[in-house]
RNA sequence: UGCCUCGUAGUGUAAUGGUAGCACAACUGACUCUGGAUCAGUUUGUCUAGGUUCGAGUCCUAGCGAGGCAGCCA
């Protein structure tokens, strides 16, 4: 399947950011922009990632720069190689064949090299460049933690950080309050030969968790908290994914972030809004170490948040924890694994997080922008097969049981290039239980007694009897066909207003259809008291569909629209290889249905 | 009661002092062997009040509203 969106936008996105890269690019303060995606391996990615993915990875493109892919792993109680590899799999999967000549790897194993710059000392990690070799691999901020603690040495050195004995609860009393200051440390002023000593000793393990930090020294009266004296540094006697046991000491996030950004020649480092009071201590940092070459600078924009979801972590994983889905991949999940398992197109995810925009605003994004994004590329894309998700046997009466014959069948009306197929055609059909009413509303013109419908590809029908069983449900309609109708035929012209899928029942094959929809039935689940209240009890209906035998063959690198249905892909849970093509058990996955008109008119009858 | 950020149709997003546009949604209609797609059209908007200016969504001031910040999380 060619991962190329078919309706690529004519013009770039443009925002606030990008002004300043064009600005920064033109004015020579850097040669090209290299940015990141730096995601704490403590989760799966999602919707929302992805609009970071795509925002990082498109700068890169449109500037003939370069985007790194960072695991930003300094809490080493919270992180998991499971999930750095999810990661790993989801952003190559989003950016495949769109931004992965900008992929920023390293090669594996590899740490920074220390050099000398202008005289001065300096870390440097660069990146492999639009790599497919299995020699490289994501970037770690654990594998700055040698340099970052040297830094660390440093800013104790030049009076900027200093050892602190103050428990948690105390630190947390001294800090003050939004709109109170805060209260000096009693180690702030020990001696740098003291803290430098006492951090040796944090390093090397003398200390139980939690009885001493190091922090940097700022101001304990500033209005923005992040300035209080900020700590660089805890214990915390934990292995780490990736570093193993080497450490007992990890950086904080502030303090790695600005460093790691650093080291690896990044120029733009853009995060959500909530990291915008962090921003003058990123500054502070990089600016109070003398570092030799051209220093990053944080941008904040305002996270994606779509509607009818959830996206926090926490919760996500809950559902997981609770068995609500059967997993992180599950195809109702807004991670980029379960909306790849759906069957949703990396352009059509891409398309809609490019869609949304940029901005400082936080906003509620409707899910309809993401379902039409989903459509618009699987209309292109999708191969036609006939299909019935609940069937109601038809007997055409005026052609013998043993009738048989086949139809040609278009394969995508968008794309003429994809041809024509053969359907088998019988007087024993199953359409559509929905297709059939009895006493229907006004503007219903599918079949009902006495009525006409065109088959798709074949006849006009009438509907000469209804069948019930003894409790009056409806299980067989009897038909006459006009059989100069058939498609090309003599009266083939007639005008009917309803035209109907099928399929042969003798030559039907049967389907595993998983029918998802939204997970929860409210527009912000997560807004107040229990989310898991506004869970959809009919997210996932599971049908033993009949489908044209054409779909033995189903691949899962293809995309289905089922016609007047929705639009399906084969899903994992199906053999790949049966020893015969009709033992070969078939799992289809609706990834969305098809706009539906008249579900609208008959919700307002 | 501190600091920071943000307010443009229902939703999201443009307009960089010069005709408020686009997408989604909604609604009409055309076309249709998918009630899909496509095409044409309609409805709805600059938070408020002042000021600067020939001219303000844009600049200034004040107000109102929303959000973020007090993890040894990121």
């Amino acid at each position: 399947m060619s991962n190329e969106n078919p309706n690529t936008p004519a013009v770039e996105p443009n925002d606030f950011i990008r002004e300043t890269v064009r600005q920064d690019i033109a004015s020579g303060k850097y040669k090209v922009p290299v940015t990141r995606f730096p995601p704490e391996p403590n989760g799966y990615l999602h919707i929302g990632h992805a609009k970071s993915i795509c925002l990082n990875f498109g700068i890169a493109r449109e500037f003939g720069g370069q985007c790194n892919l960072r695991m930003d792993d300094t809490n080493p109680t919270k992180e998991e190689v499971e999930y750095v590899d999810s990661i790993t799999t989801d952003v190559k999967w989003l950016i495949d064949g769109w931004a992965d000549h900008c992929f920023g790897l390293k090669p594996a194993g590899k740490t920074p090299d220390a050099q000398t710059v202008n005289g001065k000392k300096d870390f440097f990690l660069p990146a492999i460049v639009g790599s497919h070799s299995s020699l490289v691999e994501p970037f770690y901020a654990s594998d700055y933690f040698d340099q970052i603690y040297e830094w660390a040495v440093e800013l104790v050195k030049r009076g900027k950080a200093y050892v602190c004995d103050l428990s948690p609860e105390e630190t947390e009393a001294y800090r003050g309050a939004p709109d109170k200051p805060g209260k000096d440390s009693p180690f702030r002023n020990r001696s740098i030969e003291e803290s430098l000593d006492l951090f040796t000793r944090m390093k090397n393990g003398e200390f139980p968790d939690g009885k001493r930090t190091l922090r940097s020294k700022i101001d304990m009266a500033s209005p923005n908290i992040w300035l209080r004296d900020p700590l660089l540094y805890r214990i915390r006697h934990s292995a780490h994914h990736h570093t193993g046991d080497k450490w007992c000491i990890y950086p904080m996030y502030d303090f790695a972030h600005c460093l790691s950004d650093y080291i690896e020649g990044i120029t733009h480092s853009i995060c959500t809004l909530e990291f915008e009071v962090h921003r003058p201590l990123y500054d502070w940092i990089l600016e109070n170490l003398d570092l030799p070459r051209p220093l990053p600078h944080q941008y904040e924009f305002a996270k994606l948040i779509p509607s009818y979801t959830i996206v926090s972590k926490r919760k996500l994983i809950q559902l997981v924890n609770d068995k609500v889905v059967t997993g992180w991949d599950d195809p109702r999940m807004p991670t980029i694994s379960g909306i790849r398992r759906r069957g949703v197109p990396a352009s059509a995810l891409r398309s809609f997080a490019i869609g949304v925009g940029v901005t400082k605003f936080i906003s509620l994004t409707d899910m309809a922008v993401f379902d039409h994004a989903i459509r618009e590329d699987l209309n292109k894309r999708a191969l036609r097969r006939l299909a019935v998700l609940r069937p109601l046997k038809l007997t055409i009466t005026n052609l013998f049981p043993h009738h048989y014959e086949e139809l040609d069948a278009v394969n995508n009306p968008e794309d003429p290039g994809t041809g024509t197929r053969k359907i088998p055609f019988g007087n024993t059909l199953y359409i559509e239980h929905d297709d059939f009413m009895e006493s229907p509303p006004p503007k219903f013109f599918r079949l009902k007694p006495g009525g006409e419908v065109r088959l798709k590809y074949a006849y006009i029908i009438k509907c000469d009897e209804v069948v019930k069983d003894a409790s009056g449900k409806v299980v067989e309609l009897r038909c006459t066909a006009d059989l100069d109708s058939k498609s090309g035929g003599a009266t083939s012209g007639r005008k009917i207003k309803g035209t109907i899928h099928w399929v042969s029942a003798q030559h039907a094959i049967d389907v595993e259809a998983r029918l998802y929809d939204r997970l929860f039935t409210v527009p912000e689940p997560d807004a107040e008291g229990d989310f898991k209240a506004n869970l959809n009890p009919h997210s996932l209906e599971v049908v033993t569909a009949k489908c044209e035998p054409s779909l033995v063959d189903a691949s899962p690198d293809l995309r289905y629209q089922f016609e007047r249905l929705g639009y399906f892909t084969l899903d994992s849970d199906s053999d790949i290889e049966p020893p015969t093509p009709s033992q070969r058990k078939l799992v289809l996955n609706r990834t969305i249905t098809l706009k539906d008109t008249w579900a609208k008119i008959e919700k307002k009858q």
